[in-house]
DNA sequence: CGGTATCCACAAGGATACTG
DNA sequence: CAGTATCCTTGTGGATACCG
């Protein structure tokens, strides 16, 4: 059995959300991220994703697609499933090194960010 | 003596341009590696960012600056530099690791927009 | 030299409602 | 269930020109 996936991944100390850091659209990188554990189906990523409107999820998932990062498959039963591909697997290295990194210096953004709002 | 910088880093194939990776706004990253020889001035970093007006680069400068990666300082004569701080030289690591990603698979994105062309 | 000022275009994201 | 259809707002980036 797979994980579920967590409830809401809008927590607001995300480091994934905060720039300097973005993987491809606003939200490839935690559409990724989502499907490290597996196959997903729509539904399964509006869960954690459920500030994202079915529109714009599409349209990451679609670019995803286009780029050859996630596949697309049509179940029996008008169910879908999107998968990681090899090379959208692949990411998940650069982009654990990204998000490793964001974590880390979490508290040296915002310190600047608060210090630059002082001055 | 610092290495000059190339006179136009818009070369096509560069993957640095190339989504699914992306740091920071625009042209974050490629200011970032702008910066990675050493201290440079704004005209210096013009040239090779010669396609980006000075509008836009003062912004992502100004952004650099407010997240604490960059810092700028006026020396005697109105000349400027802009620094790397700590912060902003440890992003090179995981920023290599996502150009390194880029440059390995660029034509495997290459090729997996060309299909979907097709199809 | 190191920027601003102004104006503008477009793409990206979002709100809301509806559908095969 | 897995999306579309519409419409709209915003932000980002860019063109061009000018300034201390």
């Amino acid at each position: 059995m797979r994980e579920p996936l967590p409830a809401d991944m809008f927590d607001e100390l995300c480091p994934s959300t905060l720039n300097p850091i973005r993987f491809g659209d606003k939200w490839a990188a935690l559409i990724i991220r989502c499907l490290e554990g597996g196959p997903r189906r729509f539904s399964e990523l509006r869960l954690p994703l459920s500030r994202v409107t079915p529109k714009v999820l599409t349209t990451s998932l679609r670019n995803l697609e286009r780029d050859g990062l996630v596949t697309r498959t049509v179940l029996r039963g008008a169910h879908v499933e999107y998968t990681l591909t090899p090379l959208g697997r692949s990411l998940l290295e650069p982009l654990d090194a990204a998000c490793t990194w964001a974590e880390e210096h979490w508290d040296e953004l915002l310190d600047a960010r608060e210090s630059h709002q002082a001055s």
